[in-house]
RNA sequence: GGGGCGGUAGCUCAGCCGGUCAGAGCAUCGGACUCAUAAUCCGUGGGUCGUGGGUUCAAGUCCCACCCGCCCUACCA
């Protein structure tokens, strides 16, 4: 019955602080989903860290005059705070600058190698002749050889939008320090996902009508195309080729995205070091039964629908050249690959450099965790792009979250507060009664079907049902009226008060914060349901780095209904949460450029 | 250029295999109520479902073309 789950969430850059679009797009969901699973009794894995290799960082670390591993490190340690501030639920949120990752990526290299899926080709591309790195083709511009435009980068020409190769284009100059590339002749290796189209095209059909359509659709479209893919790049910063003759070489590393995939893995298996069962990992990755599901934006389902899967593949000997099991053993491809569309600020795109953005940081030093996880759950782009407006935001949090919600924990149980001092005993109950209770207990199969595939707008939607329910029971039976009648009274109220419980319960993988409250304004002891914390480690003793890490399986939080006990002493409640002033829309505003 | 997804009430969004699918929440307007963070409850108006064709007894729902937005297009991550 409890299945091993992993739950592998993208793994966020660390070249900046996340904003709001980023989280809604794998954070939020990612948790919400585990959170669930966990409440369901199953065993759940969630792991990610920060991506910390490849070219941008090393850019932006030498514009900063710092080494890339200090920029890292900095933005490491912001972004585990940002996540660790939403209460995202990861057991282990590492980092890929870590020795075990090293081992894990180059061990995962190695299988692919022996078996014969990567190669050496010697390849012509651009390189900064002052560093001898790699130039991106997206950091070279020049003239556009169609058109003529002037600012046309390596990859495109923004202007008649045209793909260019950019040692075509008329006066190149890199756009990071302006000099002139140069073009050379360099060997790298190529990961040859031509020879996995068949095993990937079995793959991906199995997963017919269990996808969500946009994601397998576009994977299965992208198979008839598959090209060898250059794994390896000329830079300094990144994980060493793991082959005699290359270890060494202090010019050429693996590509970032390579090893950031193998981050699932290699974090899985940190994790499990750390749990001090060193096995531990198989469970999630061996099991036959076991599930995995990969969280991430649109723009990343390439690399996990096509080319992790690929990798996993050849490292099991499973692609067309066969080969052999590699030495962790048989890995198992991934289950789901959920993807989140787009979040869009105010109607424009997410823009750092022209500040039209909020940090996850800036928005929980103002407003609370569980208010943003609300409204992403409830309007984020699940299934297609969503606008993120201060206003709608406004809107939601005090119409749904302060008036719906809110406001029905706040009356019942001041109101039995105030009256019983306790929670109520109920007598005989009425047919209105039991249909309420009826209605509320009904909901969690259903709202757990859809947190199981991943609905989360409907699943916030069904609890929400509930809510509204209770707040109409409430109008209707009109307890405050009855002060003539205690026994009705304290029927009604246990009735209200035991809804109230089971939509706490329901809302808990949405709203961890406030649901541990309600749970303790109840009588309950101990934790309800476990937040994430940092916690400071270090490998055999090196230098000390910050992992999210969680006591998730203490808290006493089950999916199912769970009667509240009469006699258990009630408190007057404070607000659970803030009602904002509509003025903050415009003062958001301001503080967004244009 | 090629591929994918989306374009549904003022706003944010649901609508799987074609036939109560024209919806929800919020906002508007009218009423009720006062336990509660002026919260709640009842009622109400509002959409030629991007555009133009087509298939069908029947189409937001299938097909074609076009327009707009987003993503990918293999050396950004």
């Amino acid at each position: 019955m409890s299945q091993h789950i992993l739950t592998a969430v993208a793994w966020p850059y660390a070249n900046g602080p996340r904003h709001i679009g980023h989280v809604s797009g794998f954070g939020v969901p990612s948790d919400v989903f585990s959170r669930y699973q966990r409440m369901a009794g199953n065993k759940v894995l969630m792991v990610s860290g920060t991506d910390e290799h490849g070219t941008p960082i090393q850019v932006q670390a030498d514009k900063e005059g710092l080494t890339a591993r200090q920029l890292a490190d900095r933005y490491n340690r912001v972004i585990a705070e940002d996540l660790t501030g939403l209460g995202l639920s990861y057991d282990l949120f590492t980092r890929t600058t870590t020795g075990n990752h090293y081992a894990v990526a180059q061990e995962i290299f190695l299988g692919l190698y022996k078996n014969g899926y990567i190669f050496p080709k010697t390849t012509m591309g651009a390189i900064s002749p002052s560093t001898g790195r790699t130039l991106p083709d997206r950091y070279i511009e020049g003239t556009c050889p169609i058109c003529g435009y002037d600012g046309a980068r390596g990859d495109q020409c923004d202007n008649c939008g045209n793909q260019l190769d950019p040692i075509d284009l008329i006066n190149p100059k890199s756009r990071i320090n302006g000099e002139s590339p140069a073009f050379v002749e360099t060997e790298h290796f190529m990961l040859d996902l031509p020879a996995f189209s068949e095993a990937l095209g079995t793959w991906l059909q199995s997963k017919q009508g269990e996808w969500r359509p946009n994601v397998l659709k576009f994977s299965l479209n992208l198979l008839g195309d598959l090209q060898p893919r250059a794994i390896s790049r000329d830079l300094d910063w990144g994980v060493p080729i793991p082959l005699d003759g290359w270890r060494d070489r202090g010019d050429k590393r693996l590509y970032v995205w390579f090893d950031a995939v193998i981050g699932y893995l290699s974090a899985s298996i940190e994790w499990a070091k750390r749990s001090g069962d060193p096995d531990a990992w198989r469970q999630w990755w061996q099991n036959p039964d076991a599930r995995g599901y990969y969280f991430m934006g649109k723009d990343n389902i390439v690399f996990h629908s096509e080319i992790w899967p690929a990798m996993l593949l050849g490292y099991n000997g499973e692609g067309a050249r066969g080969g052999a099991v590699g030495s962790l053993g048989k890995l198992s491809l991934p289950s789901e690959v959920v993807s989140s569309e787009f979040l869009t600020m105010e109607g424009r795109k997410f823009s750092s450099s022209r500040q039209i953005v909020i940090y996850v940081r800036d928005f929980l030093a103002r407003y609370s965790a569980d208010a943003l996880r609300y409204y992403i759950a409830v309007a984020g782009p699940e299934n297609q792009d969503t606008d993120f407006t201060w206003s709608e935001f406004v809107n939601r949090n005090n119409g749904e979250l302060v008036a719906a919600w809110g406001n029905l924990v706040n009356r019942s149980i001041s109101m039995a507060a105030k009256n019983f001092g306790a929670i109520p005993e109920a007598g005989d109950l009425t047919d209105a009664d039991r249909a309420m209770l009826e209605l509320s207990r009904n909901a969690f199969p259903k709202v757990g079907a859809e947190l199981g595939r991943s609905r989360f707008k409907n699943a916030v939607t069904e609890a929400f049902d509930v809510v509204r329910e209770a707040n109409k029971y409430l109008a209707e039976q009109e307890p405050w009226k009855i002060k003539d009648d205690p026994e009705r009274q304290k029927s009604i109220l246990h009735v209200a008060l035991q809804v109230v419980d089971d939509a706490k319960t329901m809302l808990t993988p949405f709203l961890p914060t406030s649901s541990n409250k309600i749970f303790q304004m109840l009588g309950g002891e101990g934790v309800w349901t476990g937040m994430p914390e940092i916690r400071e480690v270090n490998e055999d003793g090196g230098p000390d780095y910050p992992v999210i890490t969680g006591a998730y399986d203490e808290g006493a939080a089950r999916w199912e209904h769970r009667p509240i006990q009469a006699g258990v002493p009630l408190a007057p409640p404070t607000p659970l949460f803030a009602k904002l002033d509509p003025k903050i829309v415009d003062e958001e505003l301001a503080r967004l450029g244009d």
